[in-house]
DNA sequence: GCCAACGTTGGC
DNA sequence: GCCAACGTTGGC
């Protein structure tokens, strides 16, 4: 079982919203390196649901990759901002995943607590100017990462 | 709003 | 294949 951090701005798509829904295709990512993160994604495995360009910033709760290997329907709609004219329904360029619910943190572990625990070799989200949206956490990162939940 | 980081594009 | 220009991300 894998560990991941996923990025989202709350304002476009945040944890209240997965809460509600439950489930959600994670679409949008056009970014190779994060595509080729989610395409190593397995069922089962486990993902931080990170809130960027918010105040707070941080980690606000939990999802579990439901499925894999999924192709990203924005890349063929015309009318959405993530469309690529140069990607075929039979060759598609862009696999997400879908995720499901699992909790909203009872307090947000913020990007400070975070910078202040881990490294950027550790945990490559506090690394200043990163921007990969989606990134592999180690497993006991994450359970550190845990633990700084049940602690706060 | 600014700007550092960095991925992508396109001319050569 | 190189690299300058450009666009985007995301923290501050």
């Amino acid at each position: 079982m894998n560990y991941w951090l996923m990025k989202s701005e709350p304002d476009v798509y945040g944890i209240a919203d997965l809460r509600r829904d439950r489930q959600t295709i994670w679409d949008g990512v056009r970014n190779y390196q994060a595509r080729n993160f989610l395409r190593s994604m397995q069922p089962g495995d486990l993902a931080f649901f990170y809130h960027s360009n918010a105040a707070p910033l941080g980690i606000t709760g939990v999802m579990r990759i439901v499925e894999s290997g999924i192709a990203d329907p924005t890349q063929f709609d015309s009318t959405s901002n993530y469309y690529d004219v140069k990607s075929t329904k039979e060759s598609p360029r862009w696999q997400t995943v879908c995720v499901e619910f699992v909790e909203e943190l009872p307090h947000l572990v913020s990007l400070d607590t975070l910078r202040s625990q881990f490294s950027p070799d550790e945990l490559l989200v506090v690394k200043p100017g990163n921007r990969l949206s989606v990134i592999p956490v180690a497993p006991a990162i994450a359970q550190r990462i845990l633990t700084l939940v049940t602690a706060t």
